[in-house]
DNA sequence: CAAGTTAGTGATTGGCCAATAACTTAATCG
DNA sequence: CGATTAAGTTATTGGCCAATCACTAACTTG
């Protein structure tokens, strides 16, 4: 397998173990067992443990704005955010990477706090450039709409991390209906 | 001092220990130096570090939840909504504390993970009475009201965790104003 | 004062873990 | 064929860290 190829089943793997683990929590030996291959193996392919967990950051991102965009592309602002919601709803059906995004927030949060502000950079530009400016391209300068439709994303995210089970919606009525059968 | 008064200095200073560097990146030694007292000593206080998060976990929904309580005391739903908006935001600027907000929620998400129900149970529980219901009874019963202003809540969570200047505020306009002078 | 209790310390241990170094195949190619 | 390159391994090291043990010093109280 080419180097290239397995630096993509390492980041695959790296989304399910820190999403999980949380950086800290996850041991470099983890994520080579799930990739299928030896530790220090992990360290010809990324130059460090900090790298492999940046570089499952911005996957995350970019595929949960892929979704977001395939699911919005071509309808008009109102049934897009329908749309985007129902698509997001099944986005974190799976469950590790919607961990990931949460380990990421707090792991950029901990880089600031020891002082280092470089290791955020780049995650906030994803965010901004790939979530909060999509938002508002698609809902067309619609602040209202894309800052609401942010808003209770994060709040599926947060209790769905708290491990509420999926029938608890809080959400119901006020993110777009997305029951199967409404 | 005797070991209840210990114990709660624990607790502070576990909350920003924890906050800054999450479960597994906290070690106990940073967290009794903070105290200015020995490692060993915490596990006479503790049981174990677990324990000790769990405690600062708590503390930390409570305490947030004293503060909006107090906030809304006696005010009618449209006005109670601006004076937590208020309160809340005032809140977050201890970063320590909002930080251990959302390394609480990975915290239960990665124990989940790991095949313990347990540990969030309580966590659960003190999120619904302290902070969902609570919202609820606020509000009179409008759960759409009550919902957005949770989910604001987990917005602007995310946000600050993400490092973005406090002068990037999304939420402005939605969020009740709550910059100084409006 | 003697005996017990409470607050606290120093030393240690066993396990984990990121990263490095040195070595091994196997394919490619002039 | 002989040399180079790419993919991958085993062994190792130095550091950290939760938790336990054995100990001390000060107060309390009959």
């Amino acid at each position: 397998m080419s180097a290239e190829e397995r630096r993509e089943s390492v980041i695959r793997a790296a989304i399910t173990e820190f999403g999980r683990g949380g950086y800290h929590g996850t041991s470099t030996e983890a994520i080579a067992k799930r990739v299928g291959v030896s530790q220090p193996y992990l360290f010809r392919l990324f130059p460090n443990k900090r790298a492999i967990f940046l570089a499952a950051a911005l996957r995350c991102i970019e595929d949960t704005a892929a979704v977001l965009h395939d699911a919005a592309e071509g309808l008009p602002p109102d049934e897009a955010h329908k749309a985007m919601a129902v698509a997001y709803q099944r986005l974190i059906e799976d469950r590790d990477r919607l961990l990931m995004q949460m380990q990421m927030y707090v792991a950029v949060a901990s880089a600031e706090s020891a002082g280092d502000r470089e290791f955020g950079k780049p995650i906030r530009a994803a965010w901004s450039e790939h979530l909060h400016d999509f938002s508002l391209l698609t809902f067309e300068g619609d602040t209202e709409e894309a800052t609401t439709f942010l808003a209770f994303g994060m709040l599926i995210n947060t209790l769905v991390a708290l491990g509420y089970p999926p029938d608890n919606r809080v959400w119901d009525g006020f993110w777009p209906e997305t029951r199967p059968g409404t």
